[in-house]
DNA sequence: AAAATCACTTTCCTTTAGTAAACTGCTATA
DNA sequence: TATAGCAGTTTACTAAAGGAAAGTGATTTT
């Protein structure tokens, strides 16, 4: 028969998982996030609290967060010019994800260590 | 002043978010657990399900759940034999963060097609 | 005057991810 | 006999991710 499906359909899940993983996906983001969420607001301080992140992984990643209105950069004139990342309030809506992710990590570790 | 700290220290939640993100990270690697969730078993009833894929990426992406086991990958004998793939009990620890993603991706689809 | 801080950028390079398309060896069906 | 289904593998390629190290142009501290 033609145009026979047999598989269950699971897009309903599936596509918003996906438009999900598209913002937040990768090594990076969520880490900076977190450290931004705890008040990490420089740019070398927010590096120097994520292990084995390179300038140019931060540099590149922060622009992105802040593309999707996860982070905010904010220009402050003086001498030196001041600049600071902020959470911003749309950022709280991923903390459910972050939590989840803590917890099974956790609990992961715990079981691969047994 | 040497060793002078003067960000804030974020590791005991990027620590384990990164540990989940070991293994759950990719394009790929949930919507594959879901589409087993829902009850495909067959190789190709899952790649179906999940428009984009190719075989070579569904097989390598399989691989790495089974090494974690969180699919689990059993050989019916007969003629043919019959390769079918299952949800393990482990897998249902990631519903939390299945649920969260999807909360997240439709909220964050709403917001975007404003 | 020299060295350090800050927020990056640039260059070079390797690794991983991902796509398309063809192919394999088997069985089942028309 | 020819075609289709199943569960992948193989080849060949491009693109994106990621890492190491050095550099930049400003100020600021020693």
């Amino acid at each position: 028969m033609a145009g026979n499906k047999s598989y269950l359909s699971c897009l309903d899940t599936v596509k918003p998982v996906r438009d999900a993983l598209d913002v937040i996906n990768g090594k990076w983001k969520l880490p900076i996030i977190i450290s931004v969420g705890v008040g990490n607001e420089r740019f070398t301080d927010i590096q120097e609290s994520i292990p084995g992140i390179s300038p140019k992984a931060m540099a590149k990643e922060l622009k992105e967060l802040e593309k999707h209105r996860l982070i905010e950069r904010i220009v402050t004139d003086g001498y030196p010019v001041k600049i600071t990342y902020k959470w911003t309030p749309y950022a709280n809506t991923l903390r459910p994800i972050i939590e989840a992710l803590k917890e099974w990590g956790i609990n992961h570790q715990k079981k691969i260590t047994q």
